[in-house]
DNA sequence: TTGTGTTTTATTGCCTCC
DNA sequence: GGAGGCAATAAAACACAA
């Protein structure tokens, strides 16, 4: 304990005084209150004599701390509703109407303060938390909001997307002659030919008029064809090669091309 | 009766003001 | 530097369930 304030421990079981720092107050040597064991524990000393009843205290309850009556809390509470801040005069007035110390009386104002804080912390709390639960639930129905419109526009651009193919399905049918997109090279346009002629009504027809396989070699006209087709290509890159490349004929592809329709009726395999 | 949680009274140390 | 306020804390008193 250091110097500055002079204190009585009610919790000494020896009525010792002691000085510490801090309230000044000096708080006597004995503890000022009595108790009443019955509903109150303890009764109003009725006069400042009767604070420092030496008897009195250590016949009651020695060293022990003690609460106030109710009567005390109710006059400390209706004086606390009328300023919260204890000044010296009232203060001295107070302890002397309820028979407490002075030094009790500021102890009692400052554990007031700090309990009127604490519920209007709580108080606080309790606005802050209704208003952001209601802001939460004003968020949740605007997030379902947003997900019931998402929902919507998802299932609206399927339709759109849906109905745009089906219209383009349409649209191609009624222009079943249209070229296609993508021409094929000559060789395989050939190809192409040669494969539909075979498979006309699913199988291969041999014309019994027309002209038979003669050269039983070969493998296929097609191949042969096919191979011709990229000798010409090796010949267009050879004179290319040359830089002595000549139109005469005019383009390779329209000579290979030309060449096959004239073809024709060069010979005929079964393809299986 | 006892263990446990809450309330009340009081102490301590620090800070600000005059 | 003294007076007084405040936050943190101790400890007694009290309430209450098991």
């Amino acid at each position: 304990m250091e110097s500055g304030r002079i204190y009585f421990d009610p919790s000494c079981h020896s009525n010792m005084l002691f000085i510490g720092k801090g309230d000044s107050a000096f708080r006597g040597g004995k503890s000022v209150l009595n108790m009443e064991e019955n509903s109150n524990r303890r009764p109003f000393f009725s006069t400042s004599e009767e604070l420092y009843d030496e008897e009195y205290y250590d016949e009651q309850l020695p060293g022990k701390k003690r609460r106030l009556t109710s009567e005390q809390v109710h006059l400390l509470e209706k004086s606390f509703e009328t300023e919260n801040k204890l000044e010296p005069d009232r203060k001295t007035q107070l302890a002397k109407n309820l028979g407490l110390q002075p030094r009790q009386v500021a102890i009692w104002f400052q554990n007031r303060r700090a309990r009127w804080k604490n519920k209007q912390l709580e108080r606080n709390y309790d606005q802050l938390k209704s208003s952001y639960d209601s802001l939460l639930s004003n968020y949740d129905s605007i997030v379902k909001e947003n997900d019931k419109l998402k929902t919507e526009l998802i299932s609206l651009s399927t339709e759109k997307v849906q109905s745009k193919e089906s219209a383009e399905e349409t649209a191609a049918c009624t222009k079943s002659e249209a070229p296609p997109e993508e021409v094929p090279p000559p060789c395989l346009q050939l190809t192409i030919k040669v494969e539909d002629r075979l498979s006309t009504d699913g199988s291969a027809v041999i014309d019994d008029n027309g002209p038979q396989l003669i050269d039983s070699g070969a493998d296929s006209y097609f191949q042969n064809e096919y191979s011709g087709c990229v000798a010409a290509f090796d010949s267009v890159n050879s004179e290319e090669d040359d830089g002595t490349g000549s139109d005469d004929n005019g383009s390779y592809f329209s000579n290979v091309f030309s060449a096959a329709v004239q073809q024709e009726p060069i010979g005929w395999s079964i393809w299986s």
